[in-house]
RNA sequence: GGCCUCAUCGUCUAUCGGUUAGGACACCAGGUUUUCAUCCUGGAAAGCCGGGUUCGAUUCCCGGUGAGGCUGCCA
């Protein structure tokens, strides 16, 4: 099976726009078909600089590398595939020529009305509290008069000549049977003024000529169906399958937009997601297994995606869900993964990690505890340089520390550790002789490891306080307890 | 306004006529040999409304209501 991915190069991929990518290469691959990139940049004025290579980049980190059409080769935007050119704007006499065979017969006709004119029409009609739709005035022209203005080359647009008697009827992948009338279905535009193809021909044509077999979209696009189904009738071609997925959607249900959430997948690249966590998202939002499995790898995608278990109905973009997935990713990885992952982080903000040989140890120990990458360095800076403790973080409450009670457990504690063995000094001897501190000194075991575990790293919540003393050292333990930076 | 689509906990969803309507996120409570996090246990939380079909409807049909999408020489 062949699929596409057809996004214009607005300057940003859309995670909406992931999405369909997601299910339209899952299809693929299940059959051992291709997953094609074909850049819809027919709108010359919404056009951005360097918008391709967004979203290459955008696919290659979510694994979605297209087999064909517009590709990345050495990290630039090229094309591969004998079926191109991939840009609808290279296509245009491949448009042109469809319109021509529409035309002559008798399925689409010159328009040369002035969008002044239209726009009167339109408010006319709806003053009327009539549908705005074309009035086919220019339907009404003699045939001569079209001949003379056309050879006159007065501006003017081909429209679709939409059978008003017919009820047109279609099978959705998703939806089922949806039939829409004639009459209801405007006459639109195939071809623009300025020789360029609207969507709507351009989608028909390329998705002939490139021989896709599934068309998978959002739900946006179901209502301009009809159009699509005439013009495959009309040009003698076989008509894709569709799969209108349904929207994304804000908090307020309505159409995820830019104003209410982060909408492009490149804000989420940046906030430090993990391409897995968004994926198994992305297909979670309106598709499940039929089971209770939320963890979805992509292998376990491509075994188990269905179209028949997408909803009908929109689902809201819920970050919650997306960051206790990411957390979940995070916790996925190996250790190994994880401390290579932040490590450049953690050096950029302490170079004296650099040469750190113990470096993975203390990443594992921050595995557990947060969401984003971009958190390890905060975690981490107490093992690379002596904290500033604040005085009222010592002595704490909830643990039975009092502010009088800290000079003698600090006290206890150094005598406690002070004997230790430099190659004794482990997590296990660590916990075997506070403990015993704490009985003989009838203590209970927060008052000692609160105020051990606040003076080595000097804040609210941490790894455990056996965890850090131990990746921490002796000397620096030592240091930190008879000699902390205390800030007032 | 017209056309189209949709409708189960706050959110994502399971259920293919018979269930104490299940799971997950979020939330609340408790536990997990100090904190935070993780993890575990428990709790609260749903079939839009009205008709019909049926022995029996969340499930099938109709109507209403609500929500969304489209209604551009944008995609």
């Amino acid at each position: 099976m062949r699929t596409r991915f057809a996004p214009s190069p607005t300057g940003s991929l859309h995670v909406g726009g992931l999405r369909t990518a997601l299910y339209s290469y899952l299809m693929a691959k299940q059959t051992e078909g291709q997953f094609l990139l074909r850049i819809e940049d027919t709108d010359q004025s919404r056009e951005v600089p360097g918008a391709v290579d967004i979203i290459l980049r955008g696919l290659h980190w979510a694994g979605l590398d297209p087999d064909e059409g517009v590709v990345m080769i050495e990290g630039v935007p090229g094309e591969t595939g004998n079926l191109g050119p991939y840009y609808q704007s290279k296509r245009l006499e491949k448009y042109r020529h469809a319109v021509d065979q529409l035309v002559s017969g008798g399925h689409a006709y010159p328009c040369f009305c002035t969008p002044e004119r239209l726009e009167q029409m339109r408010s006319a009609q709806a003053a009327k509290h009539q549908a705005p739709m074309y009035d086919r005035h220019c339907l009404t022209l003699s045939f001569d008069e079209v001949q003379m203005r056309l050879k006159a080359g007065d501006k003017h647009v081909i429209r679709m000549k939409v059978p008003h008697e017919e009820t047109i009827t279609f099978e959705d992948d998703i939806r089922g049977q949806v039939s829409f009338q004639g009459k209801t279905i405007d006459d639109q535009v195939l071809l623009k003024s300025d020789g360029f193809p609207t969507y709507h021909l351009a989608h028909v044509v390329d998705d002939h000529l490139m021989g896709i077999d599934l068309v998978i979209r959002g739900e946006e696009w179901l209502s301009s169906l009809p159009k699509h189904l005439l013009l495959f009738r009309w040009l003698g071609w076989t008509a894709p399958r569709y799969a209108h997925v349904p929207l994304l959607l804000n908090k307020d249900k309505s159409k995820l937009s830019k104003r209410q959430n982060s909408v492009s997948v490149e804000e989420y690249i940046a906030k430090g997601y993990l391409p897995e966590a968004m994926l198994n998202f992305l297909a979670m939002l309106g598709w499940n297994d039929g089971t209770t499995q939320e963890l979805f790898t992509m292998q376990e995608l491509m075994e188990k995606f269905s179209l028949d278990r997408v909803q009908k109905s929109g689902a809201i973009f819920d970050l919650d869900k997306l960051n206790w997935l990411q957390g979940q990713w995070i916790r996925k990885l190996t250790t190994e993964e994880f401390s290579a992952r932040i490590f450049p982080l953690v050096i950029n903000a302490y170079p004296e990690a650099t040469d750190d040989k113990d470096f993975a140890k203390k990443a594992a120990l921050i595995q557990e505890r947060i969401t984003f990458f971009q958190e390890a360095p905060e975690m981490l800076g107490y093992f690379y340089h002596d904290p500033f403790i604040e005085k009222d973080l010592v002595a704490n409450k909830k643990q039975k520390v009092t502010e009088e009670d800290v000079p003698r457990y600090v006290k206890i504690l150094i005598d406690t550790l002070e004997p230790i063995d430099e190659k004794d000094w482990n997590e296990a001897t660590l916990e075997s002789v506070i403990r015993s501190a704490v009985e003989k000194n009838e203590l209970k075991l927060g008052q000692l490891l609160w105020p051990l575990r606040a003076l080595l790293t000097g804040r609210e919540y941490s790894p455990g306080a056996f965890e850090v003393a131990a990746a921490l050292g002796k000397e620096m333990v030592m240091k930190r307890l008879t000699a902390p930076k205390m800030e007032q």
